[in-house]
DNA sequence: CGACCCATGTAAAGGGTTACATGATTAT
DNA sequence: ATAATCATGTAACCCTTTACATGGGTCG
């Protein structure tokens, strides 16, 4: 995050979730300690020039090295965490469980997919207005179709999914 | 996955593999010592009729209380974990490493994407011939449709994501 | 003045992987 | 025989979240 400027810890939180909640997400108790090691590496340096007595607030920059170190890490094969879908796995195992409570869980995901798209199709219209980083945003417009397509293709899935469940319990329309 | 039937640590972590891999997993030493705190709290139980002398081998079951406690469970809203996905990040900072790295990382992921769109549709393929469980072989249907979805709108991606890559670096056709 | 955001950190606890260690059984 | 697979477990380590604790600044 420290390529685009120096950010305090707070920032960087703020600038994740907002560039890159799509597919990733830090919380304080991971971005503090790791300013601090990161620091004490070289790879970033704090900027007193900003507050000079109270310090109440630490701004740090990238150095030279923590470029090259990114370089090095962008260049490494990216490791793909094992899968872990808790909905999936309760839709796997449905029948032994309460119907309608799965069913219910899909409608919730639905939404939040929906809420989801309708945030990166926004975010998609601003981008392309962006007139400096012009070389980086189209790096950024690729993970945001990502996104984009992803809620897309889940949404889908939901309805699909919300359709069998009917199938299987029509009640549904007798009590409304 | 005791509900299918009684299985050893092993066979549940195979079986995992090859029923749920597509968005689930889980390593032995996860397995093991969850196997033993579950039969603790009365969820699971040995079968001692297996092995009278030796017992190198547990083979555990589910038990009523077991059942009781994973219909709760389903009924519990998932909890959906902050999104990981180290390519995207990759991809997202592309311009401040190696342009044609990042693209290799998507050539690869594209080519994994593929093989498990393959898998899967073997599977699809034989799922349906499964003449016992055909109620809980819906859900699994679902399960595995979101599989192949998912591997679909990737693979879209990667091609659009490759398609941009060439664009930046026309140097490809030079060379070939 | 109170609410809310900015800001930094620590500690505990939990989750999870990897590597290690060991040995039985089965197939070639 | 010997390799592969079946089988169980532990220990170290890392990652990560959550909760807690603290306080400054800004705006209504």
């Amino acid at each position: 995050m420290l390529t685009w400027r120096p950010m305090t810890g707070y920032e960087i939180k703020r600038e994740i979730q907002a560039s890159l909640g799509n597919f990733w997400s830090e919380s304080f108790g991971q971005i503090y300690p790791q300013l601090r090691s990161l620091s004490e590496a070289g790879l970033i340096k704090i900027m007193s020039d900003e507050q000079p007595a109270g310090k109440v607030k630490n701004t740090y920059a990238i150095t030279d090295s923590g470029r090259a170190a990114l370089r090095g890490w962008i260049s490494n094969a990216p490791s793909n965490r094992p899968p872990r879908d808790e909905l999936l796995l309760k839709v796997f195992f449905a029948s032994e469980g309460e119907l309608q409570a799965v069913r219910d869980h899909c409608r919730k995901a639905r939404e939040d997919a929906v809420a989801r798209l309708h945030k990166y199709l926004a975010i998609e219209k601003r981008i392309d207005s962006v007139k400096n980083h012009q070389d980086k945003a189209k790096y950024w417009r690729m993970t945001l179709k990502m996104g984009i397509a992803e809620a897309r293709t889940f949404i889908a899935w939901c309805d699909e999914t919300l359709r069998e469940f009917a199938e299987a319990e029509p009640k549904e329309e007798i009590e409304k």
